[in-house]
DNA sequence: TCCCTTACTGGCCGTTCGGTCAATAAGGGA
DNA sequence: TCCCTTATTGACCGAACGGCCAGTAAGGGA
């Protein structure tokens, strides 16, 4: 057959030869291409031989990391790409010394300050919508160690205040609650990168009006309001 | 060139000849198909062929219909979908007679039951977030005809209720407000399409601490609370 | 220094798919 | 009845893409 590869060596003088890494070097490089390419064209939008260019690398090597293909790399890329500023949030309440308000309070300011800073990465979040349905583990992963811990965390946030008596106690028999608080923090994510920065909703002022919200709403009923 | 088209009469017998329709009444047909299509592959994944063969036609007839191709097709399907429900919830507002608490309530309430009514076309809606960015066109439409529309419905029941003296006056000081109120519906929406509607939030739950919250967080302040 | 494991290469294959086009027939109007 | 407009067909094209594999070299251990 056809003698494959080497020919390596381009352009003016022996610019690289082959560079040989070691897999725990090589990964990373791999990884943060298919995380710009995948966040640029989506999944299917996506090849592998350009994954393998932004990364420097041969389309066959991709193979040799990922065995799985195409979707084994995708799962990857978006693993490493949620875990990290969920455990954030979770440290910030793990360590928080003073008022549960203000403890919430921060809690959907970074929030919604992760969700601005970083468009690249969260365009995945949004990539995990669009594919969930069509990679039963992805969705098990998002139900798993995504949803269930974020929910997690603003249901301690919520257990917290209970405690203190700043927050009403019968917050906790509204099994719905927590999804209600979570999902404009996560919609407004989803509208910055459907529609750019100029057209989706003000951030700020979601951010804003959101804690505005949420605290009026489980304030302690010092009047009662009749809630029927 | 080799002599294209025409077996058309396939197995036992003329089963049906070449079928010609008004365009009015072949357009629907497409239509329906391309929604079939796309809400079960996603954009990318869905094919013209596929298409085609669920309405039962050739494929050139999709750019008869579609000089555009593929996208054309895909914005088609996607107005078709979202506009009437809209148009409900408008028409709801408009007419109704009664406490504007309550009003808001049945807002909330028919806006849950419209997506969990109806997975094929809510899937759509879940398209479109996985899309927009990748059609400017799309993403237009959404910005104009399904986000300004929503917002503006919602925030007509709110100034309903400020008028009337049941929601507070410095609501409308809120500009993110409306899109807050607006989120958890749309969001759960989403879960219900990404997981399953066993592993989504559950959306009865969801509405009922939804609907509790935002009436909560619009009582007019009896009693101030330290808003800062 | 050698040698063997393995990271790495890139051409090739089969397939899929969007889009085109020349040919064809349906059916309404003259 | 004829004819002309146009709805309809399906074979065909070329490009893109995922995946495979036979072959190549880097570099650490013996």
């Amino acid at each position: 057959m056809g003698k494959p590869g080497q020919v390596a060596v381009v352009g003016a003088e022996g610019r690289q030869r082959r560079q040989r890494l070691a897999p725990a070097e090589r990964m990373p490089l791999i990884l943060a291409a298919a995380i710009e390419e995948f966040a640029e064209r989506g999944y299917a939008g996506a090849g592998m031989a350009a994954v393998a260019s932004r990364a420097g690398v041969a389309k066959g090597l991709l193979y040799h990391y990922f065995p799985g293909g195409k979707a084994d790399l995708f799962m990857a890329a978006v693993r490493g790409c949620v875990a990290p500023k969920l455990d954030e949030a979770a440290r910030l309440i793990a360590g928080f010394q003073g008022p549960r308000r203000e403890m919430l309070r921060r809690l959907i300011t970074t929030g919604y300050a992760r969700m601005a800073e970083n468009p690249r990465e969260q365009v995945l979040c949004k990539l995990i919508i669009a594919e969930a349905d069509r990679f039963p583990e992805l969705a098990d992963f998002y139900s798993r160690e995504v949803l269930a811990r974020a929910t997690e965390i603003v249901r301690a946030a919520l257990r917290a205040g209970i405690e203190t008596g700043e927050f009403r106690a019968d917050a906790v028999d509204q099994p719905g609650l927590v999804h209600v608080v979570l999902a404009p923090a996560i919609m407004g994510s989803v509208w910055r990168m459907m529609l750019g920065e100029d057209r989706a909703p003000d951030l700020g002022a979601m951010r804003e009006a959101h804690i505005d919200m949420v605290l009026r709403a489980l304030a302690p009923a010092a009047q009662n309001m009749k809630n029927n």
